[in-house]
DNA sequence: ACACTAAAATTGGTAGGACCACTTAGTAAT
DNA sequence: ATTACTAAGTGGTCCTACCAATTTTAGTGT
């Protein structure tokens, strides 16, 4: 991407020019989402470079989720970012450049913002699903617990009409899911926490409701304060 | 690592044996930020695969930022997720699945929470830098503008102990710098909004001081609206 | 014994060919 | 027209060879 060639003898990077094509062919129009890319052998001939040099970049994007390989069909353009995330966030929480409570501060400032976006941007129809999964929350099984306190968020998610925000916060899900599903599990059954849970959620519905941000603000405080208070008492718990 | 081959056809992709092994290895504390990895060649040995396979997995850590790769000395664990995530941003913004309102509402949800910690975080010498960043921001020329706007938020984000917030705060600002400098300049100069980024640069310091979270919030409203009614009227501008 | 230099070994970077696995499109048989 | 089969196209994997940069080793001279 940032291309330093010439720079006493600093050469670009065969796979660099690949990213740079599609990057260039996207600009031009000729490529837009779904686009299916020119076969790899063909992009070597193109580009002047190595199949193998290009299946390290296709692969890159691949994982990175810009493109989608299907072997026998082709290479497609995409765009699911989350996997990517996901991945970056699962090796710096591996390597301990990160730990779960940098995770939940930057989850508690998405979800503000996207509650405060959701007041905004909210449909009637998001209101009603919401309405109905808080009734839900209140008698329910420990199992469908996560399902629903999942679905309470990613309806806000969606209403805020974010998709970057939708995407780091389904990251940061699917990041909880695979390092701390059990613990999870448990602040939301805990009997002290999910009363404060449920309080909280009906605050934030409220606060679509009135479009009240103040009450958007306590909302997601409560919800986190409540939150980071079972992580400090099980910091030990959470395993790799 | 585990391996679903034989079931159904459902065959993992060579080179997701690589991701695993690593993280494995960085699981057992065989592997830290700095270890070298070992050499391809081995490892294609001992995963039992090709060295191409192994490649395509090295290569797309490396863009990741997991790794840093170094011709001729080998592959070295790093973490500098930061690349990866402008990449990713940059290709969404390409492909028009964001926009730049989106990547401001981002932005402005990551500052407020920034700021929310620093003040409870910050230290005496981040407080002694932040007076005089703001301070020179006063009176000073169009060029220092913005590296000293820059170095304002940085500073902040600092503060906030919270790598992951600092990483993906900084990639935002890549990304700004790579696709609306000129925007950017304008906005930070043109006299109006100038003296109300001022007055949202000093009462964010001021909330610092104070540990005024309240004042914090109303800091960074007042910061965000300028920026979002400047770029309302500058929508047409942002380009790719 | 030390410092420096040059050669050798190591390691990532690139290339090209071969074949497998899967999908798609075209063709032939009914 | 439908189906079945075949062929072509395309990603997935492997191998071998060589280039380019770095590191290590061996050698040389003082």
């Amino acid at each position: 991407m940032i291309d330093r060639t010439e720079e006493k003898g600093l050469q670009q990077k065969s796979y660099t020019k690949v990213i740079d094509y599609i990057k260039q062919r996207i600009r031009e129009g000729n490529l837009t989402s779904g686009s299916k890319l020119p076969a790899e052998r063909e992009l070597s001939q193109i580009l002047g470079i190595s199949r193998n040099s290009v299946r390290e970049a296709i692969r890159t994007l691949d994982i990175m989720g810009v493109i989608s390989s299907q072997q026998g069909a082709g290479n497609y353009l995409t765009g699911n970012f989350e996997n990517n995330l996901v991945e970056s966030m699962s090796m710096m929480f591996l390597l301990n450049q990160i730990n779960y409570q940098q995770i939940s501060q930057l989850r508690r400032g998405l979800e503000m913002q996207a509650l405060m976006l959701a007041i905004d941007n909210i449909t009637e129809a998001q209101v009603k699903e919401l309405t109905k999964v808080v009734a839900e929350l209140e008698h329910t099984t420990e199992e469908n617990n996560i399902i629903l306190d999942k679905k309470l968020h990613y309806t806000i998610a969606t209403a805020s009409q974010n998709v970057l925000i939708m995407n780091i916060l389904q990251a940061l899900s699917d990041l909880i899911d695979q390092f701390i599903v059990d613990l999870r599990r448990e602040i939301l059954s805990s009997p002290d926490s999910k009363i404060i849970l449920q309080e909280a959620h009906n605050a934030m519905m409220q606060s679509l409701i009135n479009k009240d941000k103040n009450l958007a603000y306590e909302a997601i405080n409560k919800h986190f304060g409540i939150i980071d208070e079972k992580l400090r008492d099980n910091a030990d718990r959470i395993v790799k």
